[in-house]
DNA sequence: TATTGACTTGGACTTGGTCCATCGTAGGAT
DNA sequence: ATCCTACGATGGACCAAGTCCAAGTCAATA
């Protein structure tokens, strides 16, 4: 996420502060936090920022392509840095720690033409489930 | 899910009108309701039920594993009856529609051991996203 | 360094879901 | 057939995640 600011820059972003402070809290491989996570890390290093700032700023990303958005338990959505290059997640039953994972093939191959109901079908998410280490040993 | 509810029974359910009602209404093939959309069918029935029972019931059918929880979009979770045959899922990215669907091969089996950060990995989810016949028309 | 439109703020609001004290009833016992 | 009682239903308060908005602030351009 390094040279974000500079492509936002260039894309007619304003860089404030808070943008700048929500792009560092992303930085960085394997992260997966929720908004109100991203807004307690944002709030360590800039006491002031808002909540609907933390929203609306993860939002513009999203929109962006910059950062995408997982749901892998119904709860609070996740935020996920990596837009970059296209992967699945891996997830703990357990404790819930995310990873990211690069799953051999194209998953989207697999679905026959019989199995499309007419669709125009573009994509495939794909989570996996299991214990980690950890948990497994717990 | 026509035998259900005497399955149910004979594992201690005990059958009220309520609990018959929720499961007729998620009877059927492509079934995918939330909670509140599964309420307003119940109440259509039976008027007196309560929010607080269709989401106690839906609990106890996961529980059970006669129906699974499915989240396509970070909202309302969505209940499918269809938990006995396993199966995927195929969401219209215009108007949300979920079909049913059944991919060829085994999903889990293409995310390679170095890719399973020593998990126990048991399950694979897969989401396949496209636009459905009516939303590509539009 | 003045201007201004884009950005930020905080608080109200909405949606989806959980909890709990109290009341009702299914189904076994008589 | 009726009684009992533990299990289930009720509704209203509560909580968590997210959206919206009117008013104030400030980054970038001139």
């Amino acid at each position: 996420m390094s040279d974000l600011l500079e492509r936002l820059r260039g894309r007619g972003w304003r860089v404030t502060a808070q943008r700048r402070v929500v792009a560092e809290v992303l930085d960085g491989d394997h992260i997966h936090l929720t908004a109100d996570e991203v807004l307690e890390r944002a709030t360590a290093r800039l006491p002031e920022i808002s909540r609907a700032t933390v929203y609306n700023t993860l939002g513009e990303l999203v929109t962006l392509g910059e950062v995408v958005e997982v749901t892998t338990d119904g709860r609070a959505k996740r935020y996920d840095p990596n837009a970059h290059r296209p992967h699945q997640h891996l997830v703990c039953s357990g404790c819930g720690i995310i990873r990211d994972v690069h799953p051999a093939g194209d998953p989207l191959a697999d679905l026959p033409d019989a199995e499309r109901f007419g669709f125009d079908v573009s994509a495939a998410e794909v989570t996996y489930r299991g214990l980690c280490p950890d948990c497994a040993r717990g």
